[in-house]
DNA sequence: TAAGATAATGATAATCATTCCCATTTTAGC
DNA sequence: GCTAAAATGGGAATGATTATCATTATCTTA
């Protein structure tokens, strides 16, 4: 993984105890979650906060380099810790998501990084097809 | 570009008069749009056509291997005909997209095409960080 | 070609993730 | 402690997308 720390574009300020909760709370779950789900683990967990705040803080910690997102084909948004250079095949029939074991891009996002005039924080990669299963159903 | 006619999912029925429509003026527009805009487009062109069907179009046609769509970081979906193997620099703060004049994965997906157990159509790849503007801002 | 079955369409309502608003609370600088 | 700025919560508003369902076009087959 990269190091994100030398290009944040806000002040290294710290986080706020509800923002800190957020970032631990999704530290904590293994796979990448929306921030609905994120708000309902959180007042589980005890944590009183509101459902703005989560998007709020979500919103910040991406922008400090520490939060990443992906949408789903129906429109949510997932997040997941930065280290997680995670990507996935995707079925246009039936939705569903596999997981790839590596990412193609590992190489060439230095050399991207080093020729445009902008700071990378992460990327997303996605492949969309039809699943084994989609293919041998009929419609 | 790769040929994506051999593993149609749906039978190669002809499109009926409308969702040749919806996939005519895609063609026609250079950039990626969305359903909303699209829609709008063809009914100044004089095409008679519902939302709702505009939708239902791009779901098929997908599904046909004929188009793509991406994300916008609000959440609307935009649409292009998949011949067009196009990725983006995104900022995080302004929400901004930048092209990128070349695609870093032309080479590997073939070899992943042949790996999985799974039909790709095409594929997303998009970086995510802070845009050169943004960067000199406060805040 | 006509009748019935099937698929497509349009208008509108419903959904639902996300954002907006604003009053209240917390934090930071002094 | 005092004051200004930032953060927060809850509920309303937004807006893209989807669901519903009655109507219309297309296909099948006698
Ligand atoms: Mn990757
Ligand atoms: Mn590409
Ligand atoms: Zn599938
Ligand atoms: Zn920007």
């Amino acid at each position: 993984m990269l190091d994100h720390s030398f290009h944040s574009p806000l002040p290294p300020t710290r986080l706020t105890t509800k923002q800190q909760a957020v970032l631990t709370q999704l530290e904590r779950l293994q796979e990448a979650v929306s921030a609905q789900r994120l708000y309902a683990e959180l007042r589980q967990h005890g944590e009183s906060l509101g459902l703005a705040t989560v998007y709020r803080s979500l919103d910040l910690l991406k922008l400090k380099g520490l939060v990443q997102s992906r949408t789903t084909t129906d429109g949510e948004a997932l997040y997941s810790p930065i280290q997680q250079d995670q990507h996935y095949l995707t079925c246009l029939q039936c939705g569903s998501s596999v997981p790839l074991d590596f990412c193609p891009l590992q190489a060439m996002e230095n050399q991207l990084r080093r020729s445009q005039a902008f700071t990378i924080y992460y990327h997303t990669l996605e492949f969309f097809g039809v699943c084994e299963p989609c293919t041998h159903q009929a419609q």
